[in-house]
DNA sequence: TTTTTTTGTAGTATAAACTCTACACGATTT
DNA sequence: AAATCGTGTAGAGTTTATACTACAAAAAAA
């Protein structure tokens, strides 16, 4: 019999996805908890085929949770979804041993598939994720995205995430503002993000900033 | 006979909130759509005793849809629902005519007490919301600097915030570039701040995005 | 109710930034 | 040793953004 447990702090998000599942599998058990600590309580105390849980529940995050679930149940297949468009997490949920990643967005289409893989043995990889994992291994997927720039490069970086224009970093470092614009240009490519809100973003984050 | 319309892009959440409401109302007739198309094109063709909407749908924000829904059927109460914690919106809702605001953490606890509410013509306002909006009443000059946008300002300053050109927010919101600029520099102004990655900043501190 | 302010919307002219391309030079790989 | 790669640097031409200005409609103040 089909056991799958869902983690989710929403009630509305537990509810409607334990309807889509129960659609799909009718004898299904679906059992629901709220938090991290539900969570493993759970899989210590009971049997279950298959977890899905929320990335984003409060107090310890779900990367976390994985990590301990791994730890007391490392066969259990751990599907994650993510509340965010962006799958920033995606590497790294399945590097921590995910079954899949799924986006909140396509949950829907794509929850029944991802069960129907990961009861195989499989992991469930939707195209895009497969593309993020294939850059990873294309190039330098150890380092972190920022550790990858040239000395120049992260100087330029620093000066664009703290709200500088090009014409002013040009200024600061003597340079010609098409080369400032090259180097950012460089520097997007490099980290793989798409506009200076990202970089910002991405500097305050890691706190480089 | 109760008729609820859900509206939300997610079909998990929509999946839930029926369920739910179901479980209340077993013979409740619970609508659904995913976008403000499709809820603008419901509440003119059909009847519904209440719209139950998400403030967070791609394209037309939430409270742009609720000032058309207004608009075209200005008697049909209409709760709002926002992912986000903060209750930062609530005050624009309320005033832009909605009958009650939900946070998504406590949708499940709110929404039969928020339903029963507005079926009697009242207003359902939690005592989160009561003080936000005493606080409003009471003196203006402590507002946040993002509380003194104009709807359509808080619009643009979000899609700056998370990154989106001056050309990319003027064709998501079918404007002119100039125009764009015009509300970003006039979101400057208000604010106090000079640049964009400034205003990233404090949208990420303020979890506004 | 009249006046003033705010809001939503753009045009024009100008400034800034970006893309694409290029090149030299040291470091690395073959 | 030769070929390739990564880095620092820009120019030309094109795209994009900005400042300044304007105006009607809506809202607020008087």
């Amino acid at each position: 019999m089909l056991k799958i447990l869902i983690a989710d702090d929403h009630a509305i998000v537990r509810k409607g996805l334990k309807q889509i599942l129960l659609e799909e599998y009718p004898s299904a058990v679906i059992g629901e908890v709220a938090d991290t600590e539900g969570l493993l309580a759970e899989v210590i105390n009971n049997t279950w085929n298959i977890v899905v849980c929320d990335m984003n529940m409060p107090g310890r995050s779900g990367l976390d949770a994985l990590n301990q679930l791994k730890q007391v149940a490392p066969d259990i297949p751990v599907l994650i979804m993510s509340m965010y468009p962006e799958d920033q997490y995606a590497l790294r949920v399945l590097k921590a041993g995910a079954a899949g990643y799924l986006q909140k967005e396509s949950i829907h289409d794509d929850i029944i598939k991802a069960i129907q893989t990961v009861q195989l043995g499989k992991k469930f990889i939707t195209p895009s994720i497969a593309e993020k994992l294939a850059d990873a291994f294309h190039d330098n997927s150890s380092k972190l995205p920022h550790e990858l720039l040239s000395d120049r490069e992260f100087d330029v970086f620093k000066l664009i995430a703290s709200g500088k224009s090009v014409s002013e970093i040009a200024g600061k470092l003597s340079l010609s503002t098409t080369t400032v614009s090259t180097y950012r240009a460089r520097i997007l490519e490099k980290m793989g993000i798409r506009s200076n809100a990202e970089l910002t973003r991405y500097a305050l984050e890691r706190k480089l900033i």
